[in-house]
RNA sequence: GCUGGCGUAGCUCAAUGGUAGAGCAGCUGACUUGUAAUCAGCAGGUUGGGGGUUCAAGUCCCUUCGCCAGCUCCA
């Protein structure tokens, strides 16, 4: 709207009423909400709780919390401390670090603050003065980031005795920040660098309202009951441990299964579209690895080992052998497009500190197939990928989103191959008809990609598909089919993966469903529970007869009551409890009680069977 | 890798520098069970590993391994 010369902003919306206005935009300027009118101007008023509101109310909760902070250590030295995606953060140094209790203290000193209601009033200094002020201060930080910027005139905000270094804009008095918390407090470098001094960065949120503010603790919370970690221990279905070493997994039996099932549906639907299966060896000679480029570009994350003199390095991608099998002998254009596919163990050598759980592993499996084919035939390969890619997520029921990653300033092949590829990418997304999102020159140096990201049950994104145009691979290696005219002719080679990485996707899912995967998944659909051990014999029948009918099913022969049994089925997320006794086997059936739902009654076994195989929706 | 926190029974967690404990799980026995915890008993430990301080160390110090969080989203 046109808001006329000399109007101050806050007058003004205290006049009309506009309560949830704290801040505003003046001919598209972001400003303070006491700002005044230098002419006539276009004003759009922020509200609190739009993104832009929401940023500049975490950002002023962060300089309530250095404003706290500094009332509570008077030593205290400031970094910065900017609004993030879903809170804001304070890198400070009071010279020890900081813990839980210290965190409860700057938060009852930040409500205080907030009750006191000081006006956030801005300053422009020259840099000079700036200078002056903070090097007065002793906050050392703050004169080095100041003398980083370019400009002469800087802004400066305080509220109460705090004045801090700030472009602003700010909410126009503490009181206007009400629902916040503080989160945690971990250890950062300044400026992100290891050489420099270790800072405490303290982790905060702050919403507009206090609905939206427990709605996101309680987010957190369910984060933090869904962890995979803590599941995978709880189900039984994985371990990492000290003695094998970090990063490496060992399956238990229902985890294993979990695999089991996944790969098997990977083989079928792979066969199904014309994939060979294929396999690599796990070493291969340290020249090959030179000869691909890995030994200059990955050397940081390989494992090399020497076998009688010769060097040979763990491969941490599956193309080296996929492109031994296509160079095994002469490759026609009548036999393209090859699609190889292999569910590939690969090594890589992740930093200690960034392991986590199944996410971030030294040793995973990929579902990796690398597609040769020509030029032509590119567009229909990557439209075929990614029909691939939507059945998959539609059978574990993932929402998901794509982008495309066209040529970097630092890529090789000519411009002819990367239009031509970049066109395939394009047109196979367009006609899935869904949004995706364009990272100009955010590829790889050897070609564009696509990225897939599947959504969660509570709104989180992973990473899964990747499908990756390749031209220097078949350049350096040479790869040629001899085409129409007798002549040979180069490949284009795409690496392509649909899940991912296995242990990353089984912790996407444990955390998806938190443990109560659907029947298909369930590494255990069902458990025999006798009544007492009077029927241990007729519960045994019905186990074999269920194995037979190639349901994944067990049981339960502990000397406990039944409400015990039923519980430990309940808390292990088993989907179907058989509960057998004296009428179950005059009647040769079984007492069905379904997870969270509760007793079914009694079917036959044959019943049972059939339910079960009509409910896993014949997936597999 | 770096910084900080943590590491006690299979699991979850107790224990002022002063005899390492509980619940669950396990084993044994009793009970013979009808839809989310029956009762009793038994066993379970080089307190992550190594070194040191001390009359005395789970506790304090050093070192090593592992786990957890973080390590620019740039006033």
């Amino acid at each position: 709207m046109r808001i006329g010369k000399g109007v101050n902003l806050f007058d003004y919306v205290k006049a009309h009423k506009l309560k949830n206005v704290i801040a505003a935009k003046v001919d598209g300027k972001i400003v303070d909400l006491n700002f005044t009118l230098d002419k006539e101007s276009d004003v759009e008023f922020i509200d609190i709780d739009s993104k832009e509101g929401l940023e500049i109310l975490r950002h002023s909760a962060a300089h309530i919390m250095a404003q706290a902070i500094q009332t509570l250590f008077k030593n205290a030295k400031f970094a910065i401390g900017p609004a993030i995606e879903n809170g804001f953060y304070y890198d400070v140094d009071v010279g020890r670090p900081l813990t839980q209790d210290d965190l409860k203290a700057i938060e009852i000193q930040m409500k205080k603050i907030t009750a006191a209601n000081y006006p956030f009033a801005r300053t422009n200094v020259s840099k000079k003065e700036a200078l002056r002020l903070f090097k007065e201060k002793g906050d050392e930080y703050k004169v080095e980031i100041i003398e980083s910027i370019p400009d002469e005139q800087v802004s400066l905000y305080q509220q109460g005795d705090f004045v801090d270094f700030c472009r602003g804009p700010h909410i126009p008095s503490t009181n206007y920040l009400k629902h916040f918390k503080l989160l945690s407090v971990a250890s950062a470098y300044f400026r992100g660098d290891e050489t420099r001094p270790s800072m405490q960065r303290i982790y905060g949120t702050a919403f507009a309202t206090k609905e939206d503010l427990d709605n996101y603790l309680n987010f957190l919370e369910e984060v933090k009951k869904r962890d995979h970690r803590k599941l995978g221990k709880e189900l039984d279905l994985f371990s990492i441990n000290d003695d094998v070493g970090a990063g490496f997994v060992i399956w238990h039996p229902k985890g294993a299964m979990l695999r089991e099932i996944i790969e098997t549906f990977e083989k079928k639907e792979h066969l199904k579209r014309g994939y060979e299966f294929v396999r690599g060896p796990e070493l291969l000679k340290t020249q090959l690895w030179k000869v691909s480029g890995h030994y200059d570009n990955y050397r940081e994350n390989m494992y090399f080992t020497e076998i009688e003199n010769v060097s040979f390095g763990i491969k941490p991608m599956n193309c080296l052998g996929h492109i031994q099998v296509y160079k095994s002998r002469l490759r026609s254009y009548r036999e393209l497009p090859k699609r190889f596919f292999e569910l590939g163990v690969v090594h890589r050598h992740e930093k200690s500190g960034v392991l986590h759980g199944l996410l971030r592993v030294r040793e995973f499996t990929q579902d990796d197939a690398h597609i040769f084919c020509t030029k032509e035939q590119l567009n229909d390969e990557i439209i075929g990928v990614l029909d691939f890619v939507k059945y998959a997520m539609d059978i574990f029921k993932f929402d998901y989103e794509m982008e495309i990653s066209t040529r970097p300033e630092k890529s090789i092949g000519t411009d002819e191959d990367w239009e031509n590829a970049t066109n395939a990418l394009i047109n196979a997304l367009e006609n899935t008809k869904r949004p995706y999102q364009i990272n100009e020159g955010d590829g790889a140096f050897y070609g564009p990609k696509i990225d897939v990201k599947l959504k969660d049950a509570i709104g989180r994104k992973w990473q899964c598909a990747t499908i990756q145009c390749d031209f220097t691979l078949p350049e350096r290696f040479n790869l040629e089919y001899i085409d129409k005219d007798g002549l040979p002719k180069r490949p284009v080679m795409v690496h392509r993966v649909i899940l991912g990485s296995i242990e990353r996707f089984i912790a996407v899912l444990i955390e998806n469903y938190a443990g109560d995967f659907p029947l298909w998944l369930a590494p255990i659909q069902a458990r025999v529970i006798p009544v007492s051990e009077k029927f241990d014999n007729y519960a045994n029948d019905v186990y074999e007869q269920l194995k037979k009918a190639e349901i994944r099913v067990d049981i339960e022969k502990r000397n406990e009551t039944i409400s015990k049994k039923i519980r430990y089925a309940e808390l292990e997320k088993i989907p179907y409890v058989l509960v057998v006794g004296q009428k179950e086997s005059e009647k040769n059936g079984v007492s069905v009680r379904k997870r969270k739902e509760g007793d079914l009654g009694l079917l036959s076994i044959d019943e049972f069977i059939t339910k079960i195989k009509n409910e896993s929706g014949g997936v597999l």
